[in-house]
RNA sequence: GCGCCCGUAGCUCAGUAGGAUAGAGCACCGGAUUUCUAAUCCGUAGGUCACAGGUUCGAAUCCUGUCGGGCGCGCCA
């Protein structure tokens, strides 16, 4: 249910008729005429541009237009009154009873109100957090996990179908260097010495668990013996330790994935030939010499012949290297055996969430899905920026050196889940964001997690209350979606409820555009139109929601603000925040 | 040098399938309030939407160029 839709169809229903007394041309093109809700409140409960749209189309001015529409909404029995303004827009305003109405709507819908089925069951694979496995999540990583987290469960509310994965770079040389970290754990778990952690390997405390761990598996067997011997079992224990730690510290979140696929597991089983054969069938791949890039020579350029993808087909400003000069895949290589993969399980709308110093990868990556399904699937590359850790507006110093920065463990433990989760997505995903332990947790209008869940949890203040009043009222949403709703006529009445509404279209507004963060946004908003009239109570208490001589009108409130705290909760929980009752 | 992202009030930022007089919070200024409808409230002011062109009935939004900031720039992951 979401009444503008509901009204551009009727507006559309209108024009065609008109078309068909031929009081219009026919065949017009309606795919521009739109029923939006006006930004400013004066104009009207929804606006459209119809007759601007059709003025070049039906080569009449824009009021002649308007007024023939205009007619047609007269007719319709929710319509109050339609209006001609500006350059030929038509502002519709409701019958009070209609809005009115849409609290029992929103009741008899419950959390559901504002789901969909916009993405009709389609197939959306959302690939986020992805973090090599060598060591706990810090800070850095907390951003991306949240965003793509919350994207899922969006998209998922709008009825598209979702796969939430995780890619697990395990192939690469940095695993090499996690092994040989924690076979220095492992040697000091078995009475060795170490004196320390030589440069360029992982310093962190954080493996000696699990060297600890390895040994408690395997005894003193690896003692003494060359790499060789030892680094492929080593790298795989220590990969497995560190994918549980790095699950746990997502859990910690309230963030599961439904898969975890491995890099390594395509470089084993040959699944990157077999991507490769695609991109090579449709003579996407040839050995050729990259020119230089202009600017700053690398040190060490050599000029040499390389296996390369064709990407410039598809917009990349260079073709790129499958092959190092070892003879190893590229990472890029395992990427487009991926990438196949992922087109393979039928997904067709692939989102990835990454760094924003990986931006430079965006246009590839992209390169080799387009190249491999003709341009049927299409990858969104999600970027996200930098968070800056602040305590009291001061940046907070991490030495990375150490190892001893900090994880998204510590964030966690000191503000709590649902502060770091709310906070993550109060800003766009491409700009950066500010996090300061001290006001995240501060309890003022100033701090958004607050003043939204101040207004959940006020409602539920308010419901108890009047259970004490009105000795042993029936609150049940059944009980309240029979109020005589009709008693809501206050102006900030009826505007909180008319913010309500706006629900399932920002819904699917943060759906189609990926951006999950308007839905903080709005809740902010509703929150304050929410705690406006509550305000308004100070001074006139008989717009309080308990009065107490009153039950009739206090039952009508209490459903309007009960239906405000399913959108809120319903809110919330796309986020991945759990709505609080008692603050 | 090239590519991507960004440039909106003093500050931090919303606002893109193009819509009307560009919004919010903070700070500032002016009032109210000393309370459990507790964890403040109401209001005023603040802008050439970086700049210059273009497309359009209509541009912060789309296109081109300029300036400024961030990120990236064979074989790392």
């Amino acid at each position: 249910m979401n009444i503008f839709k509901d009204f551009q169809k009727n507006v559309k229903e209108i024009i065609l008729s008109l078309s068909n007394e031929g009081k219009l041309p026919k065949n017009l093109d309606l795919k521009n005429v739109t029923a939006e809700a006006p930004r400013d409140i004066n104009h009207g409960d929804i606006a459209t541009n119809a007759a601007m749209v059709l003025v070049k189309q039906a080569k009449m001015k824009p009021r002649d237009i308007a007024e023939l529409i205009t007619c047609g909404l007269r007719d319709i029995d929710i319509v109050d009154n339609v209006e001609i303004a500006g350059p030929g827009f038509i502002n519709i305003r409701l019958r009070p009873s209609f809005i009115q109405s849409q609290v029992k709507s929103i009741l008899n819908q419950g959390f559901d109100y504002g789901r969909s089925t916009l993405g009709d069951g389609e197939k959306v694979n959302v690939e986020y957090v992805s973090v090599n496995p060598t060591g706990p999540l810090h800070v850095g990583h907390c951003r991306g996990a949240v965003f793509g987290d919350a994207l899922s469960t969006l998209l998922d509310h709008v009825g598209y179908d979702v796969t939430r994965e995780y890619y697990i770079n395990d192939a690469g040389g940095q695993i090499d260097v996690l092994a040989r970290s924690t076979y220095l754990r492992y040697l000091e778990a078995i009475g060795e010495t170490v004196d320390e952690i030589p440069e360029g390997l992982y310093p962190g405390e954080y493996l000696i668990p699990v060297g600890k761990a390895l040994a408690d598996k395997v005894g003193d067997k690896y003692r003494g013996l060359p790499e060789s011997e030892w680094l492929y079992e080593v790298r795989s224990f220590a990969t497995d330790a560190m994918m549980d730690l790095i699950r746990e510290d997502l859990n910690t979140l309230d963030i599961q994935h439904d898969v975890f696929f491995s890099e390594l597991s395509l470089h084993e089983n040959g699944g990157i030939q077999k991507g490769l054969e695609q991109l090579e069938e449709k003579g996407l791949i040839y050995t050729g010499v990259l020119e230089p890039p202009k600017g700053k020579l690398p040190d060490d350029w050599e000029e040499r012949p390389q296996t390369l993808f064709k990407s410039t087909d598809f917009g990349d400003d260079v073709d790129r290297a499958l092959k190092k000069s070892d003879g190893a895949w590229t990472y890029f290589a395992a990427d487009v055996a991926y990438h196949s993969n992922k087109v393979e399980r039928g997904f067709n709308t692939l989102i990835d969430v990454w760094g924003a110093d990986h931006g430079g990868y965006v246009k590839r990556v992209q390169s080799v899905v387009t190249a491999l399904t003709d341009g049927k699937a299409e990858l969104d590359v999600r970027l996200c920026q930098m968070v800056k850790l602040l305590r009291d507006g001061s940046p907070v110093k991490m030495s990375k050196r150490s190892g001893n920065f900090i994880t998204l463990r510590d964030i966690v433990d000191e503000v709590g889940k649902d502060v770091v989760r709310f906070i993550m997505l109060t800003r766009k995903n491409d700009a950066s964001l500010d996090f300061d332990f001290a006001r995240v947790t501060e309890q003022s209008k100033d701090n958004p997690v607050f003043y939204v869940q101040y207004g959940h949890a006020r409602v539920f203040s308010v419901v108890r209350k009047a259970t004490e009043a009105f000795n042993g009222l029936d609150v049940s949403e059944q009980s309240l979606m029979k109020a005589n709703l009709e008693l809501l006529t206050d102006e900030s009445e009826l505007n909180l409820i008319k913010a309500m509404v706006n629900w399932p279209r920002i819904v699917e507004g943060a759906a189609l555009a990926h951006e999950p963060h308007r839905i903080s946004y709005y809740l902010f908003d509703l929150a304050s139109e929410f705690h406006a009239l509550w305000n308004k109570g100070n001074d006139r208490v008989d717009l309080r929601f308990i009065i107490d001589n009153n039950k009739e009108i206090t039952l009508a409130r209490l459903a309007m603000i009960t239906a405000f705290s399913k959108i809120i909760a319903s809110g919330l929980n796309i986020l991945g925040v759990e709505p609080l009752n008692e603050m």
